[in-house]
DNA sequence: CGATCCCATATCCAAATGGTTATACGTCAA
DNA sequence: TTGACGTATAACCATTTGGATATGGGATCG
């Protein structure tokens, strides 16, 4: 079964608990599991998992430092996110280009 | 449980059948189910279903003439993806800005 | 060394999800 | 009106998912 390249992404930003972390990293900047973990509604290794994943999907990056992990938001890893959608936004205005063309040519 | 807007929207394009679905429809614009069945790997239900989601996110808009119904996408609902998009590049951009002038101010 | 702290992993569970087949329902044709 | 067609819904099932608690394992402190 081929898994197109956006499918991790797409699929990390589904959850809602997910993307509220992402949103803090993205917001507040590097932080710990510990300080992710106050203010997530949820267990410290729900926190680790939704991390998992998230960095799987590239979208955060971890740095150990003694016995504490940091998270980072990586902004990049969104690019597939924004290229999808002008794709799909220059699929509609191909369309609306040849239509636009054809009544063009009916009118002469 | 409060659900943010972005919800369905980041839900709905999270399954590669959908994706996939959205994205024929704003390749090739307005179709009927049978002609998204063809071509989907999986059943007229299953696609029926999907469509109900896209659907329910605002993703598509359904049409019913005599007893078929046509679908086609709502490029429009795409914008929330945008916006939170800009929103995070603006979280990361206000650290960057904030970080540069807290440097400018030691440097006096 | 022993205790504690921070995080990750293991295990388990309920619920959600995506798929199927069977069927109901409106529409068109004969 | 009867039957075929196009689509939606119902009922069901396997798998995935997101959560919890329990535990492992390295780092730090006493």
């Amino acid at each position: 079964m081929i898994s197109d390249p956006h499918d991790n992404l797409f699929r990390a930003l589904a959850d809602p608990t997910r993307r509220s972390l992402f949103e803090r990293l993205c917001r507040d900047g590097e932080q710990t599991v510990a300080a992710l973990t106050a203010g997530a509604h949820v267990s410290q290794p729900a926190v680790s998992k939704h991390l998992g994943v998230l960095k799987q999907a590239g979208l955060v990056r971890d740095r150990h430092e003694g016995r504490q992990t940091h998270y980072s938001a990586q902004l990049g890893a969104l690019a597939p996110l924004v290229d999808w959608t002008s794709q799909m936004a220059g699929f509609w205005q191909s369309r609306f280009d040849h239509l636009e063309d054809l009544l063009k040519r009916m009118d002469q």
